[in-house]
DNA sequence: TTACAATTGATCCATCTGGATATATTGTGC
DNA sequence: GCACAATATATCCAGATGGATCAATTGTAA
């Protein structure tokens, strides 16, 4: 099937086989742009800041490896994150008595602030991109996404496991590049491995 | 409130004001983790050329632009991604008759193969994921998730305008200034991180 | 025609990302 | 006690990212 209208590819995309990845990844890549470079301009501070500012503020004396849980993202970026935000007297980060290896996570008054600075707008985000549904909807949709959230598979997947390896790849050979050092275990996300 | 629980953290905030940019943003975030891993390390390829891969092989001779509007991304990582499929012989890049600008991709045989393969294991996986959902359910949150994707808000935001300037500055209607990038279209639209 | 704005895609380069690794601490078994 | 694996976080650095810009073309209006 051929067209050249851009909205009818989405579309067709859409209902294609794989058309609940795409279309839960759409939705969620397009909101991206609008909502992160909008913090980041305004604020000038990626997603995982504002991430880990929410989570901190929620749940003040958590770790970082909490955080990792919240968010999926790499742990290096994590740490990233809670320097920069800790840099900016957003908040502190204070030793932990009982494991000194970690340290606790704490927002100052002026990370309070920012993040319901933030919150406010995230809101009025939220309620443009799903206020085209109606209530019902919505819940239903919400329901429907903590049902899929909370599913063994999402994030411990058998038909891609964690170790699985390269295949053959039979006709690259014109690659230059070639040469990547990816392996091993997945240090920090997983909790087994 | 307290806790200490990472799930009841993670229920918690899934349940907040924010629940559903939260819950949409963690399944597809937790699903990232999984999926785009799998596929750089099995077939040593981003998340974004395997995306530009299905849209070639499913609408052969579309212009890197109309990837655009499909895949929201920065621009010039789908240019990128057009030259590593086609310096890995997936794709044909061929300049457009009618328009000596544009160049109209077609996928090769390889590339054709390659999908196909990367597209059962996809399918798998979102059987995977969605597979907690009975298929009411399943049609359901689809059909919601269309709904939310061709909302006119979600690309296009009131709320976080584009032309948004850094802290302090409040959201009034800005300045509708001269050379303002506005594209009355969606032409290079996009960046964000 | 000429001039100029708009559009398509490629490229520059400062910054960011993330896999690997390092450092410090805790827990466990002997 | 000691040795060693596991855990919490930080840091290194090759390579990716993305905002800005460029060159080439097209469209449009005098």
């Amino acid at each position: 099937m051929q067209t050249d209208d851009p909205d009818a590819m989405l579309a067709q995309l859409l209902g294609s086989d794989l058309s609940e990845i795409l279309s839960i990844s759409y939705v969620v890549l397009a909101n991206n742009q609008v909502t992160n470079r909008h913090i980041e301009r305004v604020h000038d501070m990626p997603v995982q800041c504002w991430s880990a500012l929410l989570a901190t503020v929620s749940f003040p004396g958590l770790r970082a490896r909490d955080l990792l849980h919240l968010f999926p993202r790499p742990q290096n970026t994590v740490s990233r994150a809670l320097a920069l935000l800790e840099a900016r007297g957003l908040i502190d980060q204070r030793p932990c008595p009982q494991d000194a290896r970690a340290k606790r996570l704490y927002p100052t008054p002026a990370g309070t602030d920012l993040l319901a600075t933030i919150r406010q707008t995230a809101r009025l985000r939220q309620d443009e991109v799903f206020g085209v549904l109606d209530s019902d909807e919505r819940a239903t949709f919400l329901a429907l996404c903590h049902k899929i959230a909370t599913g063994p598979r999402l994030v411990r997947s058998t038909v891609m496991p964690d170790q699985a390896k390269r295949t053959g790849m039979p006709l690259d050979a014109g690659v230059p590049d070639a040469r990547s050092p990816r392996d091993s275990g997945d240090s920090g996300f997983s909790s087994g491995k």
